[in-house]
DNA sequence: TGTTAAAATGTGCTCGAACACATTAAAAAT
DNA sequence: ATTTTTAATGTGTTCGAGCACATTTTAACA
C-alpha cells in the first residue's frame, strides 16, 4: 500500500538544470549561473528571485556536464619510497594505480615519483622534480621529517595541495592524512599477546632502519605498554629491546639466552622475520611472536607458526585512498577529509592471503 | 636526464576523441561511431581504415560525455532482509546508502526493498513487487534457496540481471556472488583456537534460526573440521553441539555439564552472545570463544572478554560491493565480477571500533 | 540508359554547465 | 533632451558521444 506512494516519489524527485531554474525565476541561465558562481553584475531584485527559487529546490549541479565542459587537467604527483630497497612499499605502488584505472576517463593525471627510502638527497631531489611539473596536488610519504615540513611549505606557497600517508606528521600546510592509529595498533598486538601467553617475560623489539622509524615504534610501544598497564596486577613483565641491524643476529641471541623466561616476542617493524629466523632455531620452548606487515619473508615464518599473527597496515588501501580523497575533491568537488584512519587487520595463518587484493 | 624525456611522454599521452579518429581515418564521426558500436553499414573499406586507426590508438570513450548524452536512467533494486528482525542487516542498508550517495549525479536509481527474513512469502511477495517495477538489475539476499531460485529464473527471463551477496547460491541466471568463503572462514576460527588452548574438548555451536543458516553453518564446520584433521594428531577432541532457539539455555547448560574437558567454544552464527551469557556464569574456568558479527551483544562480551575473537563477514562491504560491481557495470560498462570474496577479519577488543566505517 | 531500391556515409542536433560575447536597460554626463 | 557610460541581462557556442535524419554513392532491375 504505503510502497506505492513511496515509488510515486521516487519517479518524482526531479533534477533541476540551470535551465529550469532560470525559467521558475523567470530569468535568463546567464543570470543564475552569475548567482551560482557569485560572479556579480546581478540586480538584487534577480538575485532575490534566483535564491527563493534556490531555497525552494535541491539543486545539484550535474557533474559530468561540468567536467566535459572545464577541460582542465588536474595533475596530481605521489611520491613512493623505491620497493626495490624495501618491499612494504609496492602495494602503494599498486594502490595508486588502481586508482588511476579507475579514474582514467576523468580530467586527472596521475604520476608516481619514487624516491629512494635510505638517501635523504634522494628525497629533496624527487620533491624539486614533482614541484618542476607545477601539479596540483602532491600525495607523498613523509619519510623525512624536516625535509618534508620543507617540500611541503613550498607546495603550500605556491598553491600545491599536500596530502601525505603511511607516517603521521603535524603541520598545518597538509590537507590530509592516511593511515592507522599505531598507538592502538600497538594495544591489538597487547591484547594478543595476552591472549596468547598468560604469565613471563614479553620483549617489545625495535629494529632500527636506516630511515626515520622512530615516531613510529614509539607509539606502537606506548600502546602496547598502555594495555598491559591498564590490565592492573599481571604476571607480565615488558622489557624493551632496541637494536641496529648489523649486530642484530648476535645480540637478539644474546638477549634471548639472558632473559629465559620471555615467552612472548612484540616487533614492531616489519622485520619479524628476522627474529623468526633466530628463534625458529630454539624449538625447545615456543615463543609467541607477533609483527607487522604481510611481507613474503614474514608470511613464510606466518605460515610455518614461528609468527603467530602479523598486524597488516595496508600500505595499497592506504595509498589508493589518499589518492582518491584527491582526485574526488578535484573531479566531484568533495571535501578532502583531513583524516582517515584504515582498520587494523589481525592476519593469521588462514586469512593472509586474503589481502592479497 | 631520463625523467625529462618521461615528462615529454606524460605530456604528450593525447586524449583521442571519435572526431579525432574520424579525421585520422579519413571518414566521418558517424561512421566512426557506427564501427564503434558495430551498428553494421559501413563498407570494408571504412570499416579497414577506421580500424587501422583504432589499433594504432588507445581510444578511450569520454564517460562524462557518454553519460551526458545518454537520459537512460538505470534502476537497481537491492533485496534486503529488515533490519527490525536481525540488526545484523543494518550494515547492509548502509553500505546500499553510501552507493547510492556516492553515484548520486549519475544516472543510476536505487531502491532498497525489506522483506521478513523470518516470512518466505514476505520475500516472494517483495520480489513481485520489484519486478513490478522492471529494474535494469536486482540485487538481493538469497535467503530462502527455492524462492530465491525461482525469482531469479523470472528476472533472467525478462533480461533483468541478478547479483547475490551474503549467502552462495548456484545457478546460472546468477551474474554476480559477492560473500566471504565460509570454509576458510571456519579455518581461521579453527587456527585462532589453536592458538588459545592447547588440548581439550572443542565444541562446534550451531545455533540454528528460523531461517536457512544450513550451508552457511555446514562449510564453516567443515573448514573448522579441515584445520584440525591436517594438524594430524593432536590433543584435540571436536564435537558439535546443534540447538534451536527456544530450549537454548537449558540444553548448552547441559552439554557444557556432562562435557567438563571443553576448553573451546567455536558458535558458526551470529548468536555468539547468547552462549557468552551462560558461560560468563561459571567464572571457574575460562573458556575460548569465538563468533560471528560486530553487534551490540557480541562487542558487550568481547569488551568484557568472555568472548576472544569475532569473525567480522562485513556486510555492509559486501552490500556496497555488490551495488557499486552493478552500478559501474551500467555507467562505466565494466565488466561484472561473478566473484567477489572479501577478506575475512579478525577482531578483539581493541580493533572492534575500527570496522564501524 | 534511366529509374528505383538499397547501402553507405555524412550532418546536425542534444544532453547541462560554463563562459565569452551581444544586447538591452538604467544611470550619469553633456 | 541627447549622448555616453556602466550595469544588468540574455544569447549562443563549446565540450564528446550518441543517434536521428539527410545526403550521397553503389547496386539492382526494367
Amino acid at each position: 500500500m504505503l510502497s506505492v506512494f513511496y515509488l510515486y516519489l521516487f519517479y518524482m524527485e526531479k533534477i533541476y538544470t540551470i535551465k529550469d531554474i532560470a525559467e521558475l525565476a523567470g530569468v535568463s541561465k546567464g543570470t543564475v549561473d552569475r548567482v551560482l558562481h557569485k560572479r556579480g553584475k546581478v540586480s538584487e531584485d534577480a538575485l532575490k528571485k534566483v535564491n527563493e527559487i534556490l531555497d525552494k529546490i535541491d539543486y545539484q549541479p550535474n557533474l559530468m556536464a561540468r567536467s566535459l565542459k572545464k577541460k582542465q587537467i588536474y595533475s596530481i604527483c605521489v611520491l613512493i619510497p623505491d620497493s626495490a630497497n624495501d618491499p612494504y612499499w609496492q602495494p602503494c605502488i599498486d594502490g595508486i594505480n588502481e586508482a588511476k584505472k579507475e579514474f582514467k576517463s576523468f580530467n586527472v593525471k596521475i604520476e608516481i615519483f619514487l624516491f629512494d627510502a635510505t638517501n635523504t638527497s634522494s628525497f629533496v631531489e624527487t620533491n624539486k622534480n614533482v614541484l618542476d611539473t607545477s601539479p596540483d596536488a602532491v600525495l607523498l610519504v613523509p619519510l623525512f621529517h624536516k625535509e618534508a615540513i620543507e617540500a611541503i611549505e613550498i607546495y603550500n606557497s605556491k598553491g600545491i595541495i599536500s596530502s601525505i600517508f603511511n607516517n603521521q606528521l603535524k603541520s598545518s600546510s597538509i590537507r590530509s592524512f592516511v593511515g592507522q592509529d599505531l598507538f592502538q595498533s600497538g594495544r591489538i598486538a597487547a591484547r594478543l599477546l595476552d591472549l596468547l601467553i598468560k604469565k613471563g617475560t614479553i620483549a617489545i623489539i625495535h629494529i632500527d632502519e636506516d630511515y626515520e622509524n622512530a615516531i613510529h615504534m614509539q607509539e606502537k610501544e606506548k600502546g602496547f605498554r598502555d594495555y598491559f598497564n591498564n590490565l592492573g596486577n599481571t604476571d607480565f613483565e615488558i622489557k624493551t629491546f632496541k637494536v641496529k641491524h648489523p649486530q642484530f643476529k648476535s645480540t637478539l641471541k644474546e638477549f634471548l639466552d639472558e632473559n629465559p623466561a620471555i615467552e612472548g616476542l612484540f616487533v614492531t617493524t616489519s622485520k619479524a622475520y628476522q627474529v623468526a629466523k633466530i628463534i625458529a632455531k630454539k624449538p625447545e620452548k615456543k615463543i609467541a611472536l607477533i609483527g607487522y606487515d604481510l611481507l613474503e619473508n614474514n608470511l613464510e615464518y606466518l605460515n610455518n607458526k614461528t609468527i603467530d599473527f602479523l598486524i597488516h597496515q595496508n600500505p595499497k588501501r592506504q595509498a589508493y585512498l589518499g589518492a582518491t580523497n584527491l582526485i574526488e575533491h578535484f573531479i566531484f568537488e568533495k571535501e578532502i577529509s583531513s583524516e582517515i584512519l584504515l582498520p587494523i587487520d589481525i592476519i593469521n595463518t588462514e586469512n593472509a592471503k586474503d589481502y592479497f587484493l
